[in-house]
DNA sequence: TGGTGGTTTGCATTCGAATGCAAAAATGCT
DNA sequence: AGCATTTTTGCATTCGAATGCAAACCACCA
């Protein structure tokens, strides 16, 4: 390996390589060697604003071109010590929310020059694996719309790895977070609700241990009492379709007297509800059952459903993620951050007056 | 660095190093070190099959979990040439079709212990901007259920990037395909239509370049003619719900005498025409109007829509598409293989006999 | 012409794990 | 015990790009 004059002999005819003619792509180092240059010169043209001359990057571009040579971000990754890779973990198929959320996101991510390393999350058990393998993928950070324990979480902080929460936090931990606060919104449909002569209402509220679920139900609760309407009842679901269903089943069950309006935790249940409401209770809604709900996604506006619901910014919301999982790889001693978005009626068509 | 004799001294009294303390997280030569074997020795741990003895196995766990030393996937990837991610390539979140393709695909994939790096692809544009960071990140594999033209797929092949469609491919080029074959589900729709005295259909399709779109309007087509059912207006789409209501609008500005069934390509566009039959032209379905479509995703069956349609066996299709890249990617040389799956009708409640 | 300062360039090393090869250890057999 | 065989282990190198440092180059001015 004698260091050869420092003039540059590109002429041998290997210059007619036709790229990957053995099945190994181009390496930098297959550019430096048609353009004649260094390794270095290469990494460096392909490094926004490192110090390069202009013949010089025209040059090895010339040769990438020929090679089709795109550095690899594999090896880049190792030794930055920056994959840009994001964990998005959202959770099961069965709520739509997530679908537009993981969407929104991903394409966020791509415009930031990020891509999106997607993990399904359903139990808390799954969210450790998926922590584990993000671990190993060496992700940036993890942006998480979907389970996981204050364990896992500090796992992640000690680790080093920036989270930014998608709609939940922990409230006796620092952490950063994107939010969307529905409160001024649910007293708004509260206040219409108890205009329009609604006097008892039926309640679907997720699982115990959801923190939006618990959030909405704080909020929706402190409205009614503070307008006096009543809860007759309050059944747990799941979030899915089926679980409105048969929430609206339950209510029925346990109270003779049905409310004059169920108020239900996310669309998804609302959906379930409304259809059950129709189909199998033989009910007019909103004539003679009003049903509002919260998130606000695609299919909430279907003729069908035409829900009045209380909208997630999602698109901000999932902008403002990114730019903050940014900031936080960039910065990681900064002290945390909550964004929070107010939330927004959908007037819907699914709450009348209430049946005298 | 004199090679110190081959007796062990982990005793160094490091052993109570904090993980992680100085931000840098274990590697494979902490964890040799801390217990007194080679880096290989750690390696070989992790790989499976390989030669190791059970004493040593042990004490490299042991270190190992005391470090909580993980494998770098970024390293590994970078020596093997294997980054265990595929690229799983979907279209917009108007369809939510995808949804239900991705999470089912990215379950498989995690399953047989890969990656999905998520790619959201609305035009052949950003498929082509798509290709690319695929490939800098060194994927094993695409699996492609959304927009790839005849070039960029040549270009991987090139590339030697495996790829597997989803529900698409091209019919003058080998490739490796999972398909759904609705054609015999089709007939038996097309044929209880007749029977149920239906003799004028209305055809909502997809895009001109979309194949799942010509396929299944081709297959409608054939059986329609066979039983002697008229096509009275083909309108097109593009798979949204939105574009399901205005097609049912322009099949109606079209023709006077309004077609007893509408055909939908898709759930979407038949949720959407449903929905536009009801509420705007104030019909019943299916009373007045039948409606049969293809997909069978969740939402089809609530209650307000209860699709007759024909079904994908998405679950399977994915299954087969994760073994597909496997295979591929193991042994590239081996022949394309195209897995054809047939459709199942679901009986659903959107058709009736035809008014008189 | 020579010196100064600034810009380009290349050299050599680094990131962390995998692996072919040879040395060492363990096992089996006579 | 002595030798052959098999298994286990460590050494050294490799993957492909980034980067600190020093050498080379360039422009400019005195």
């Amino acid at each position: 390996m004698a260091n050869s004059p420092r003039k540059k002999k590109p002429s041998k005819s290997e210059a007619k390589v036709v790229p990957l003619i053995k099945g190994r792509r181009a390496t930098s180092y297959d550019v430096a060697r048609l353009a004649g240059v260094s390794q270095s010169a290469v990494s460096r043209c392909f490094k926004p604003g490192a110090s390069i001359s202009g013949k010089m990057r025209e040059r090895v571009m010339k040769a990438a071109k020929e090679l089709e040579y795109q550095p690899n971000a594999i090896a880049r990754g190792l030794i930055t010590q920056r994959s840009n890779l994001v964990a998005v973990l959202v959770s099961g198929r069965l709520n739509l929310y997530y679908p537009e959320v993981l969407f929104k996101i991903t394409e966020e991510l791509a415009e930031a020059g990020l891509q999106a390393l997607l993990f399904t999350v359903e139990t808390e058990d799954d969210a450790e694996a998926v922590i584990e393998q993000a671990w190993q993928y060496q992700v940036d950070g993890v942006i998480s719309a979907s389970h996981m324990s204050q364990a896992q979480y500090k796992l992640l902080e000690k680790r080093q790895i920036p989270v930014v929460f998608f709609n939940r936090y922990f409230s006796d931990h620092p952490n950063t977070v994107v939010y969307c606060d529905p409160s001024e919104q649910v007293r708004d449909v509260v206040k219409q609700l108890y205009t329009l002569g609604h006097r008892r209402a039926g309640l679907i509220i997720g699982p115990e241990d959801n923190m939006v679920s618990r959030e909405r139900a704080r909020m929706v609760q402190d409205s009614l009492s503070e307008f006096g309407i009543g809860t007759v009842c309050e059944v747990r679901g799941d979030f899915t379709y089926e679980s409105g269903t048969s929430g609206l089943q339950e209510i029925n069950r346990q109270v003779m007297d049905r409310p004059s309006v169920v108020i239900c935790i996310n669309d998804m249940m609302a959906m379930g509800c409304m259809d059950e409401a129709r189909s199998v209770l033989g009910l007019d809604v909103p004539k003679d059952l009003s049903i509002v709900s919260f998130d606000g996604i695609g299919m909430s506006q279907f003729a069908s459903y035409e829900l009045t619901t209380i909208r997630q910014p999602i698109g901000r919301m999932s902008e403002a993620a990114v730019r903050m999982i940014l900031e936080r790889v960039e910065r990681p001693e900064q002290s945390h951050e909550k964004r929070v978005f107010e939330g927004a009626m959908i007037p819907g068509g699914s709450i009348a007056r209430a049946p005298s």
